[in-house]
DNA sequence: AAGACGAAAGTGGTTGA
DNA sequence: TCAACAACTTTCGTCTT
């Protein structure tokens, strides 16, 4: 992807996923070259039309595996009234046990990835991911299955997966939007994040508050200039030792903040803290720490 | 009247014994 | 496994613009 803007030559663009854009960050042009659209591909003409080619399906909560009906074959080998069946049926009888355990097997495995896909496709689209990502989470799901990670909900370990990989390119994507969109509370999500991330030991970095800049400042519609500062606001905060610990979405939104204050496009704490999905009092404790820290003195 | 600020108490998660 | 702990949230009162 060619990532200078047309407009002033600068490289510095900021990638938005939720919204497919590219922001420069020099001049706060919206470069629509390269855009996904997550919209379907076919167009509709009329309700007949529209019904015909939709393809999203019924919500996922229908599609369990067997919703619990399963046939068996007992290990009792009797017949129905109880007496002793011929050892030669007995032999037929093992081998259709075999058969029949590996086929519902199988297939359960099937089903089950069947519907972990579509959630998986679901949720990507919602979060605005690129395929790539979703590639990629749809891989890591196989992992987790054949590692086996067990008595966990399809859903959790789908959002799970999803929030690895976002983490791992660096699209930032909060527990809480993930939570959103999957209808997995954000508590298990965490959990089996974890859980995924210990089975397969992965390592994956902590996401970069610089990477949320650019959606909270297009959320709040402010220029290229103010990511700009917000983003060196940060370079400097972690020279400074003031990132560990802090969640990287307060110190982001914080930044936003101080640096909407400092070029003069000021936002109320209330407004960013919404974009960012904190509240104002944790953007006030960072943004006093910033200003404390660096020595900032506004005008 | 609205926003900014800060104190205090509560919550959920991490860590270390 | 449990208690201590840090980060964050919620709530509420006060100050500033």
């Amino acid at each position: 992807m060619a990532d200078v803007c047309p407009e002033c030559k600068s490289k510095k663009v900021n990638r938005d996923y939720e919204r497919g854009e590219l922001v420069c960050g020099s001049c706060g042009l919206i470069i629509t070259d390269g855009i996904m659209d997550s919209g379907p591909e076919w167009r509709a003409f009329d309700a007949d039309q529209m019904k015909s080619r939709a393809r999203g399906g019924a919500p996922i909560s229908y599609m369990r595996p067997n919703k619990g009906l399963v046939t068996e074959i007992d290990q009792y080998n009797r017949d129905i009234r109880g007496a002793r069946i011929s050892t030669k049926k007995q032999a037929q009888l093992y081998r259709m046990r075999k058969w029949h355990k590996r086929a519902s097997i199988a297939s359960s495995k099937e089903r089950n990835l069947a519907i972990a896909l579509s959630e998986l496709d679901r949720i990507s689209s919602y979060l605005g991911l690129p395929d790539s990502v979703r590639e990629d989470a749809a891989l890591l799901y196989r992992k987790c299955i054949e590692k086996g990670i067990r008595g966990k909900m399809i859903e959790a370990v789908v959002a799970a997966v999803v929030y690895a990989k976002c983490r791992e390119c660096g699209i930032p994507r909060t527990l809480t939007e993930i939570a959103d969109v999957s209808g997995v509370k954000r508590k298990e999500i965490g959990r089996t994040y974890r859980a995924v991330t210990d089975e397969l030991s992965l390592h994956i970095p902590l996401a970069n508050p610089t990477y949320y800049i650019p959606r909270f400042a297009a959320a709040l519609k402010l220029s290229g200039e103010v990511q700009e500062r917000a983003i060196e606001l940060i370079k400097k905060a972690s020279n400074k030792k003031l990132i560990s610990g802090r969640g990287p979405t307060g110190l982001a939104a914080a930044a936003v903040y101080t640096a909407s204050l400092m070029l003069g496009e000021q936002r109320t704490q209330k407004e960013v803290a919404e974009g960012a999905g904190i509240t104002e009092v944790t953007i006030r404790n960072r943004y006093k720490e910033l200003k404390d820290e660096l020595g900032l003195k506004m005008e």
